[in-house]
DNA sequence: CAAGTATTCTAACGCATGTTAGGAAATAAC
DNA sequence: GTTATTTCCTAACATGCGTTAGAATACTTG
């Protein structure tokens, strides 16, 4: 298991770094904003530079491919997530699903808005990545989706969730719902608590005002 | 308001076509394939021609450019699915709006499936898309919108959906999570049908067992 | 201030792209 | 079977791309 805790992005604690870091971070927001626009092909490494201040040229002091910026970008957006869900669960107690399964969407809601264009980017680019660096993150995509899928299936073994619903295409309901937010909900303007209470409340009673209305 | 039943590109009936119009279609097709596959920019002309068994300069004489047969794919692709919501919505008892929403419903996620790579293409690349192409389609994309909007209101106001939803977020979430079961649900493999009835009842209820966990 | 290192810039390279023009091949019309 | 017309191919163009090498600048250290 990759250790999943790694610090997010989002932070502004540049003073504490180096110069050269505090560029090659400037150099990776600048990519994912431009990313997650304009996807990965469309995206110049001449944009990149000039939106982070400086030359083409420049950015292969710090890199030395394209593939390895998108990388980078890829990496750190889910690791976010991953690291900030794996959290919100481990303060819930373990017996109690119901606050866990809150929990954990509540974590990746904010995450995804917090971590902004670099899980927004990992999420709308990956399915159209060169093969070659869709491999790389496979393994790490897979991790986080075990980690729902073992949450839900517990909550599922103890009767919180009905019965007839399958794992996998539930867990993949769910975290495509959330996810899609990022396409519509701005995060800027509005507050991301309400936005993660909202789905919560869609994603585990729907929308319906009364429960006998068919099935 | 813009004509919506418009027929789909699913069909077979190449037949009754004249010879133009059949390569034209096999382009179009080629073009939606790739396209959703890899991203606007990272599809090349030369590739599109290649999946239509033709060369590149060919398909000039069809189209006078590539920003035209990403137009008419996203066109047809929306076009596509919109014209079936509106007749399933119409074939249902005007005042029965539960049956509305669910025949809406599945008929979206039926055409999401049958239009395949028109649909998927529109709804992966249209925000990463050049401005120019993104404006030509704002119009029908806003009056599918409202359709669905109209339709939650109804039910809203008869009291059939929870009085604390907002429409315009409702309706972002449910078509996206609706739209984003192309990425992970292999419709060629699997029954579109019960596909559509899981949404139906994930949407509608939610993934809980019982109702009154929290609130 | 000088020497050394870290960082950025300039200018160019080979390559692939969208597009075009004119000729070749297929198809239709008489 | 010979024209017309429709459809496709070939070959090239200008442009913009990722990338590279080496010169120029900024910064750090003594």
């Amino acid at each position: 298991m990759v250790k999943a805790n790694a610090r997010a992005v989002t932070d502004e604690e540049n003073s504490a770094l180096k110069k050269s870091d505090r560029t090659r971070l400037a150099i990776l927001k600048a990519a994912a904003k431009l990313f997650k626009e304009r996807g990965y092909t469309a995206t110049t490494l001449r944009d990149v530079a000039d939106e982070a201040g400086m030359k083409a040229g420049s950015l292969y002091y710090h890199f030395s491919s394209k593939d390895e910026i998108m990388d980078e970008v890829l990496d750190s957006g889910l690791r976010g997530v991953y690291g900030a869900v794996t959290d919100a669960i481990g303060e819930c107690d373990a017996n109690n699903h119901l606050e866990k399964i809150e929990a954990a969407i509540r974590a990746h809601v904010k995450m995804l808005f917090l971590q902004g264009d670099f899980v927004s980017a990992n999420i709308r680019l990956y399915s159209q990545l060169p093969e070659e660096i869709r491999l790389k993150h496979q393994k790490l995509r897979h991790e986080y989706a075990d980690l729902w899928d073992q949450l839900l299936q517990e909550a599922k073994e103890v009767g919180l969730l009905r019965a007839d619903l399958e794992i996998v295409p539930l867990r993949q309901f769910v975290i495509g719902g959330l996810n899609w937010s990022t396409e519509w909900y701005d995060g800027e303007k509005n507050s991301v608590e309400i936005l993660a209470e909202r789905c919560i409340k869609l994603i585990g009673h729907g929308m319906y005002a009364s429960r006998e209305i068919d099935d």
